[in-house]
DNA sequence: AGTCAATATTTTGTATACATAAAAGCTTTT
DNA sequence: AAAAGCTTTTATGTATACAAAATATTGACT
């Protein structure tokens, strides 16, 4: 068995977890280890400890002697998700704020106009991924791992609406106004109006998603997605 | 082989996390799933299972093909853990104020008069267990379970450096009145007031810790604790 | 004695084997 | 035809086996 740069336990993680955000893996299935282990072509071993570090995570459930769950998202895990989201997030734009490194700094800045150029050319994949990486910049000069790692997983619970979302109409223009706010008060060193701008920010995403989730989304699921 | 009700794995998980917390491994040391499994008579798979839950959690580190070593917590670890704790516990602590349950409103008062209790009798142990008890029912208030899971995970990560903490001079008794201005913010529906007399405790807790690591235990040890 | 090379040992990562419990399928009975 | 009981199958949880890599140990040589 060869030895690659990245163990299979490593790859099932990736594999289930990409699954389970892109709906490949849809809320409420079962899925066992042996089927995963057979579409990877290795054994179950390497596929279990995947599974027990996704429990962790919060996107897999292990009911005893019964099988792995895919989480079920309800309105209320919405809601606390975007709590946790508005305080830490809040937080790392305050501390943002009092960092010094220019380089950074301009990261920031560049991943802002990445963003206006990929609205420009109605690039929306390009958008996310300039997005994906201000966040980054953000938490970096932040210098909080802790914060990113935990808002990286309360992002990864919700991200299979994350592309329904994104498609609403006007959402991606209007949000270019809120992230320069909170930039540019990063920029001035302006701490309190950087988390603030932060902030408001997240409810604005919170007001629409839930809007979207009420109206569209769960009138047409069980008990949540 | 009998099935007992908990799985090897979560008693291997629960084994090793508690050899960690009370410093039975020490940070820095490795372990080898095979000791752990010999120690608890059982065979290696759960016990890797079990370490791959406990890296996520960021006690354990795996390093490539090397081992797994105790992860050692650095000053600005544990500055990073009570950023994060004040602004989490300050959510929660605003969110159960607005808790009308009068069953948990009873709870809290009477958690913290077994603190008071407690510390009239120089019962430490007992403290604890209140502490416990109090913060439980503060985020069952709250109904946040995300939040009381991170929080959980976060001091799980200092709980090496508490014992001693509690032991000095004076903390505890200084403890009561910061939970008590809490508490009372609570119970009259003070969400906003309730918020800052937490992220207030916190403060003092982390100044105190602080200090504790700075004078006493750093300077006995290479980088961290 | 000290250094380097070669061998032995340990340990990690993964595969396979197996027992028990749950689920599914098949009789048999009413 | 529906229900109850038995059998077969599947899947989970754990143990064991094995190959590759890292570490420790031995021994030769200077």
């Amino acid at each position: 068995m060869s030895i690659s740069t990245t163990t299979y336990q490593q790859q099932a993680y990736d594999f289930v977890k990409r699954q389970i955000m892109n709906l490949g893996y849809r809320p409420g299935e079962y899925i066992t280890d042996s089927l995963v282990a057979q579409a990877l072509n290795i054994s179950r071993t390497p596929v279990r400890e995947a599974f027990h570090r996704l429990e962790n995570e919060g996107l897999l459930i292990n009911e005893a002697r019964r099988g792995w769950k895919i989480y079920t998202l309800s309105l209320e895990d919405i809601h606390e998700i975007f709590d946790l989201k508005e305080v830490i997030e809040g937080l790392a734009a305050r501390q943002a704020a009092a960092c010094q490194d220019e380089q950074l700094r301009q990261a920031l800045q560049d991943a802002l106009a990445r963003m206006k150029d990929a609205i420009a050319v109605g690039d929306s994949a390009g958008w996310m991924r300039a997005d994906f990486e201000l966040h980054d910049v953000l938490f970096e000069m932040a210098g909080n791992v802790r914060a990113q790692r935990i808002v990286q997983n309360l992002n990864d619970q919700w991200h299979r609406v994350r592309i329904g979302f994104l498609a609403m109409e006007g959402r991606i223009d209007r949000s270019v106004g809120e992230h320069e706010a909170f930039i540019v008060c990063i920029l001035n060193g302006d701490g309190a109006g950087a988390e603030r701008a932060m902030r408001m920010h997240l409810n604005q995403v919170r007001a629409e998603l839930v809007r979207l989730l009420v109206n569209v989304v769960l009138p047409f699921v069980e008990n949540g997605v």
